[in-house]
DNA sequence: TAAACCAGATTGTCATACAATCTAAATATT
DNA sequence: AATATTTAGATTGTATGACAATCTGGTTTA
């Protein structure tokens, strides 16, 4: 028998709380059970009786596990062992703090620009024809938007960023790593949401795309890695090593 | 005045829980006032007015955000953004879910194997002398860990996947991206824990390790990277597109 | 000046009650 | 017999009130 009180405390039942301990404990055995996706974990009252805690516990320890997508709970049934479906906003909600501070954003854009280029090499193996041209037409699209770059920044820019996330975004297909494309669309949006710390458009970034694009479609997986890797460059660069901001 | 409850909807408070709708809204805010960690966000009591419902919601609420480590709440206090820094045990429970299927273990895989590729050209350009021996140190044990492969292939291979993860992670390491590093770990702990789906060592993995450390050493991008794409190919390939497992 | 203390505030936990909603079996209908 | 409908039970979702545990910040004291 399990119990969290402090009559016979199975796992320290110091510092912390006891939602949290229980939440760690459910957490554990789904892990270590290798609980499949949708297998019954009892009811509120169940694990309330079997842990020896109030059912307020349960729901708090319940509540952080359904936050995490762990644990998902349906009126008349129980609870069940969360899907692997929902992880993107899972991922999406975690990050959010990450993202507050200029460092944090970078950090996750580098992780990004890892990603993109870890999968450079499957996409050009993959990637088909319609995808290719896909694109080309993204490139095209991009020299068109940039003519107007003086008269409008604004919105050249705003519609610039839209193609740039295009573009990432088809390659990441082309790899055919679904969670790793799902991944990937995660920190592809908050690169579209940091207006603040991104950088303005450029005509160095045209040609790079250009490059990028035209090294896929001759699948030179050698060529399209070295652009990719310039391209991407500023955001690899190690994050706030030194306090030089200029 | 926001308001959850039904006299005045803000959202449509059809379909969901309060609670949901709530945590919902919070993590909203955070994200869109860019509100920084240690931030405070009132108490219980000034959210549960504020938005017109009871405290249990709230807690409810604020629970799921903790257990994504978007929000702390301490007492004496009130609530606070979440700190950046325990993401890791965040994403080690969100990831729970995922690894429950063959099929979403090797979908972790191939994402860890694509960070790393993805790093590794950024790792040869920072590594340190320090960790260039220490790769080769870790390929030298290898190779006298597999002299006993015969006799005990039980704890071979288990000191070989050992020696295995620190390989991998001192290349993570060497790139100095804080963040990927830390991710990374994560993704290798599971891929360290799960002997079920893993394939046992072979005499190809440990020359392909020597090779990649001797292009590590020599500071040779290209060639490094060449080994180690086909050294993580296996895990590359895009999972269970076909039901053919032989 | 610095340590000890104290009152107030806030979260953590418990108990209880009831509404909302889902499940599954029993019942009615074709 | 097969299917639609109802119904009763079970379970989560929400509300309220109460109290313990613990932290904060200022006050007092050495």
């Amino acid at each position: 028998m399990n119990t969290l009180q402090s009559d016979s405390p199975v796992i320290g039942s110091d510092s912390r709380t006891l939602s949290a301990e229980l939440a760690e404990q459910l957490c554990a055995r789904i892990r270590n059970d290798r609980l499949a996706p949708g297998t019954r974990l009892g009811t509120e009252a169940d694990l309330a009786s079997e842990f020896g805690v109030s059912r307020t516990v349960v729901r708090e320890a319940v509540g952080s596990l359904r936050g995490l997508g762990v644990v998902v709970g349906r009126q008349g049934l129980g609870l069940c062992v969360g899907e692997a479906d929902n992880f993107s906003t899972v991922l999406r909600n975690a990050l959010v703090p990450q993202v507050a501070s200029a460092d944090g954003w970078r950090e996750l854009q580098q992780l990004r620009a890892v990603i993109e280029i870890g999968s450079i090499a499957l996409a050009v193996e993959l990637i088909s024809t319609e995808e290719i041209i896909r694109l080309q037409t993204i490139v095209a699209e991009m020299k068109r938007v940039m003519r107007n770059l003086d008269e409008d920044p604004q919105g050249t820019s705003k519609a610039y960023k839209e193609l740039d996330c295009l573009f990432h975004e088809t390659i990441l297909g082309a790899s055919h790593g679904n969670f790793v494309q799902q991944f990937h669309g995660v920190l592809l949006d908050y690169f579209h949401a940091g207006d603040v710390y991104g950088c303005p458009p450029r005509e160095s970034g045209l040609r790079e795309h250009e490059q990028i694009a035209n090294a896929i479609a001759d699948r030179n997986v050698d060529l399209a890695t070295k652009y990719l890797t310039e391209h991407l460059k500023p955001q690899l660069k190690a994050p706030s090593k030194d306090s030089t901001t200029n």
